[in-house]
DNA sequence: GCCGTCGGACTCTCAAAGTG
DNA sequence: ACTTTGAGAGTCCGACGGCA
C-alpha cells in the first residue's frame, strides 16, 4: 500500500541515501535490488515495531507519532567472545565473491566506501547531483519552544577520507560533528490534517505521505 | 485510508582463523 | 600486524489483519 513513513518509496531505496532518486522511467535496467541500508542503532520504538528508523533523534517515525521524547537508542548486546570456529574455506580466484562488491576498492574495509558516499549509486540508478560529502537525510533540528516538525536537511557527513578505514566511525571519538544545511521544508507541519491526511510530493519527486 | 504486528530476508559488525 | 571469513546480532521490508 502506499506511502507511509515506513515505506515511502516505490522502490527499495532508502530515502536518506538517494534523495533525488530519478523518476522510474529513467531507472534503466531491471537491476539487482540495491542494498538496503540500516541505521547503526534503531530507536526502541522502531525496533519494537520492526520499522525503519533513522539516525536523527528523535527519529522520523517517533516524530510522526508524537513520541519524540521516547526516542532513544536501543541497547545492543555485546557479541559473544570465545566462540570457536572451524577452519575457513579459502575462496580465491573465481570463487571469491563475498564481499567483493563490484569495485576493487581498499581491501582493508568490510564496509565498502561505496556505501558511504553519494558517489555510489546502485546499479540502474543515475548519479544524482549532490555535492561531494553530502547526502540527504531527514534530520529534525529541535528548536526551543518549537513543535516537532519535518524539515528536510542536507546533512554534511564526514568525507570518506576522514573516516577511519574499515569502520564508520562508530567510536564516540570518531563521530563526525555534522553541520546541517536546511534546503527546504516539507510543507505539512503547518498544514491542517498533518500528519494523517494528505499526501504531498516532495521536491525529491517522491511522494512521502 | 491508517495503524500495529511479525516472519524472515537482508545487512552490519567484529572475533576467530588465516596469511605474510 | 594485517587480512579474510563467517556467523551473531541487528534492522526493516512487506504481508497481513484490525479499526475508523
Ligand atoms: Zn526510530
Ligand atoms: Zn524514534
Amino acid at each position: 500500500m502506499s506511502a507511509s513513513v515506513d515505506a515511502p518509496y516505490p522502490f527499495p531505496v532508502p530515502h536518506y541515501m538517494y534523495p533525488f532518486s530519478p523518476p522510474p522511467q529513467i531507472v534503466a535496467t531491471p537491476s539487482p535490488r540495491p542494498k538496503r541500508r540500516q541505521v547503526k542503532n534503531a530507536c526502541t520504538n522502531c525496533q519494537k515495531a520492526c520499522k525503519k528508523c533513522d539516525d536523527a533523534r528523535p527519529c522520523l517515525r517517533c516524530v510522526k507519532y508524537g513520541v519524540g521524547e521516547e526516542c532513544v537508542d536501543s541497547q545492543r548486546k555485546q557479541r559473544k567472545k570465545g566462540i570457536k570456529r572451524g577452519p575457513y574455506k579459502k575462496r580465491d580466484g573465481r570463487g571469491r565473491a563475498v564481499r567483493a562488491l563490484d569495485s576493487p576498492g581498499p581491501l582493508n574495509a568490510h564496509v565498502s566506501p561505496a556505501s558511504l558516499t553519494p558517489a555510489a549509486n546502485p546499479p540502474g540508478y543515475l548519479p544524482v547531483p549532490l555535492p561531494p560529502g553530502y547526502y540527504a537525510q531527514y534530520t529534525h533540528i529541535p528548536k526551543p519552544g518549537e513543535a516537532p516538525a519535518y524539515p528536510y536537511y542536507i546533512a554534511q557527513v564526514a568525507q570518506p577520507s576522514a573516516i577511519p578505514a574499515g569502520q564508520e566511525g562508530e567510536a564516540a571519538n570518531a563521530q563526525p560533528q555534522p553541520s546541517y544545511y536546511p534546503i527546504f521544508h516539507a510543507p505539512f507541519p503547518t498544514q491542517p490534517g498533518y500528519p494523517h491526511s494528505q499526501s504531498f510530493i516532495t521536491p525529491f519527486n517522491n511522494k512521502l505521505r
